[in-house]
DNA sequence: ACATTTTTTTAGACAAGTCTAAAACTTATA
DNA sequence: TATAAGTTTTAGACTTGTCTAAAAAAATGT
């Protein structure tokens, strides 16, 4: 695996997160939103990582990973989620104040160190996201399938089975506008009944009972 | 606190290592030959750290810290031995093992982070070297002194009193070398009976038993 | 289909940190 | 004390990653 600097794998870490967010492609201006940077400074890194074979690069098109950047992806990700596990569990960080620190902890590469570390911290599976860690060989767990009502707020995922197949059930949810493979965003939780509002492909809101939030299953997105 | 580069982190706990290992200044080449540099890159930031007034330069001569910069290095050097015992303490890694990975980690600036791990280690006052954690506000607890027989291989430190004082015990140690303030370093230590072999200043090799090491108390030095 | 807007890339500059080679200074030695 | 030897600093170059401003390409709207 070629050693890569801090700022070439935050790169390639995010793009990662674009791409199996569902993009095909990335745009620079994508990149340059996810990493906190400027457009030119992107275009900049995009040709470095493209000489090293890390994403396929086509001026003005969009870029992917190659399978090599792809897998140097996963161990980078790897890293981070560990840490992200360490932030929550063991030092009570909350899920939504680690990515920040995770991200300083990623850059940390002994490798020793991550093998020990995930060791400690039992071989977990999944990110307090909800997001797979990869093993030490880069191999993914499937991303778990959490109900609705599981999500966090501010959480979103994509929707990817629902347990009450009844007809009711689904026009209720057609009406509404839901179906499977909508993107779901948690924009609200009622303490008090268990509802929520849900914003669905970024476009509409709607407003779910606890009951219907329990018979919807919802895959995690990174971040 | 001025906000600092992991470069200047570096060379300023490095300074501060050394200062506090009992030079008054500090030469470019020690610096240099401590942080794998070049004596011209060390002149280099000798200059910004001067600048930034956490070090006294003055050309051709040595450095010492001002009050500024050792107040700074005690807080990176907290961070450093924070790491340090959440590595041998946690990660069961050996306390020999530990030192390049903790430089690493010591750059991770999150405060509430560094708050958290101290915690979570317990507050120690000490890290797996015996040097001792600069608490929330940078004081340091006295170094402990802790009997020959603990210090483990590898490890140096100045011998600063004995337990027997029996006009035996002394004329013994001062035939072999031994005297309070030595520096010495254990070379190795025989599992099967508990004996040692030492190295006096850097100069003689000393053997003594189980029961001789268990008299004499020893400060021992950072790294 | 053409003009406008948006996105992306290039060109050139800059800051940090490092290096080598050579000059300046200090220390040791004869 | 003069010269040699060693140390430290300067000068100038290079790398990485960033930026702004301007040019080039693509997308959009009428």
């Amino acid at each position: 695996m070629k050693s890569l600097s801090a700022a070439e794998e935050n790169y390639l870490r995010t793009i990662y997160k674009l791409v199996t967010d569902g993009l095909e492609k990335v745009s620079t201006n994508e990149i340059a939103a996810a990493v906190n940077t400027k457009a030119a400074s992107v275009s900049d890194m995009l040709k470095k990582l493209a000489e090293k074979k890390l994403i396929d690069y086509r001026k003005y098109y969009g870029v992917s990973l190659t399978e090599e950047g792809r897998k140097t992806a996963l161990f980078i990700i790897r890293r981070y989620r560990l840490w992200e596990v360490f932030l929550v569990d063991k030092l009570k960080f909350n899920w939504d104040e680690v990515n920040a620190i995770a991200e300083e902890l990623e850059h940390v590469k002994a490798p020793l160190l991550v093998r020990r570390l995930d060791e400690y911290l039992g071989f977990p599976k999944f990110d307090p996201h909800g997001d797979p860690i990869p093993d030490e060989f880069g191999e993914l767990s499937d991303k778990p399938r959490i109900t609705l009502q599981e999500v966090p707020v501010g959480q979103s995922g994509k929707i990817v089975s629902v347990s009450d197949t009844s007809a009711n059930f689904l026009k209720y949810l057609d009406k509404v506008g839901i179906y499977i493979g909508a993107k779901v965003l948690v924009l609200e939780k009622i303490e008090y009944d268990g509802s929520q509002e849900l914003f669905i492909d970024n476009q509409k809101k709607v407003f779910v009972s606890k009951e219907v939030a329990a018979n919807i299953q919802v895959m995690l997105h990174p971040n």
